[in-house]
DNA sequence: TGCAAAATAGAACGATCGTTCTTTTCTTCT
DNA sequence: AGAAGAAAAGAACGATCGTTCTATTTTGCA
């Protein structure tokens, strides 16, 4: 197996476009994240090895280890860049749309969008959740705060839809966003595992129900 | 740590009540799959190392080891044993109430209060679904033949609901027990992992919120 | 260009894992 | 009671794990 016996120059990493200023250290660093991040989503974070990084970045265990002094180190990483990642693509786009329900329409197509991607490759959100749930220390900690971060995040949208007069009055926040995380874990369960057909509609649907269901009545258009 | 050499007579298994017949053998391989369980509930189907059931026993590795001749049976054992439970506690006692809404109510209410109970233990469908949800194998059939069980039970119970006219004749039994489900993995969620408190009232609140959706207008007492 | 510092490699550690094989102990049946 | 067979123990295996320590290579800067 000793590829190094033919003195192979180990792929000179091209050299991405975001390495202004960096220094080796911080760009493998990235690097490493990244890939642990796509073991992580397929294998979970506890199955997370420092080995298996190794290998998929083609370097030493001890060459991995060194950046971060430790195993958690390196999961709480994945966690956070996880979490950067998710604000990316489901959070920050929907502040485009106005507040009340456009926005919460948009947050909730964004984040199908992502769970119909992460249908092969898994939310570490939902595994992490599983994996820690009754586990204590600084990994579940970094899992809770960015779940909770993103689901006050939610909340606030849903409350602004509110005020704005789009959902009846007497509709609580909390519960809305309850039923819609029902909703984006039930796909994950059934789409992902179950491999259930049509359960991207089924999720639709259901999010129809919620909003015909907390809806204000002057807000009835469909 | 040698016990052994104490010469400890290690604890004479108060022979069960329900040990009409059985050999010792399957004595002890029910009291290992118990065990197993217990453990499963906690760290996972994944998690879950022959030599920690071993401890738990007080027996060999070697000798838990020999009653099912691999890791991956004493799983699937684990599993088919937390169906045979799930099956006792939900489903069965669910049946004495008459077909249609009630028994729907029943089904609901005997899986909230077995989620309740799990908060503190778990629950193997739900982990066991992020575990094994991109794996394949006897162990991830056998998961997955158990829930599809219990969703096409769930499936059935709902389509005699609409059949006896509690619900309106448009419903789809498919989409509700979609809903339900989900319900129960946002509160094993939530309960679980976040520990948001007054999950239980959301849940309960989710539930009757489908009923008042896709409830016949003549079942509309509340 | 050369030197200090950072980055990486390599080897080894103790621990735990599932599994195999051999030996001992306990049950069961006649 | 005693023999046959089942059940359990014990030791050892190769593999992988996270981590430590020591070398070696590579980088960045004067």
């Amino acid at each position: 197996m000793s590829v190094t016996s033919l003195h192979l120059k180990a792929v000179p990493a091209p050299l991405e476009a975001a390495s202004r200023g960096q220094h080796k250290g911080q760009q493998t660093k990235a690097a490493i994240i990244d890939a642990a991040l796509g073991l992580a989503t397929q294998i979970g974070l506890e199955g997370l090895s420092i080995g298996a990084v190794a290998e998929v970045m083609r370097m030493s265990k001890s060459g991995v280890f060194a950046h971060f002094g430790s195993r958690e180190e390196l999961q709480i990483s994945v966690v956070r860049e996880y979490y950067r990642r998710f604000e990316d693509e489901v959070f920050r786009p929907a502040l485009a749309e106005p507040r009340g329900l456009p926005r919460v329409r948009a947050l909730f197509a964004n984040w199908m969008k992502r769970v119909a991607v992460e249908l092969q490759s898994g939310c570490i959100f939902i595994s992490g959740a599983v994996e820690f749930d009754d586990r204590s220390g600084p990994v579940r900690d970094a899992l809770a705060s960015s779940v909770q971060a993103w689901m006050s995040a939610l909340n606030r949208a849903v409350q602004m839809a509110r005020e704005a007069g789009h959902l009846r009055a007497d509709a609580q926040a909390q519960q809305i966003a309850f039923e819609i995380h029902a909703i984006i874990l039930a796909l994950h369960y059934e789409a992902r595992f179950l491999k259930t057909p049509g359960s991207m509609a089924r999720a639709e649907q259901a999010f129809e129900g919620i909003l015909a269901r907390y809806g204000s009545p002057a807000s009835r258009k469909r």
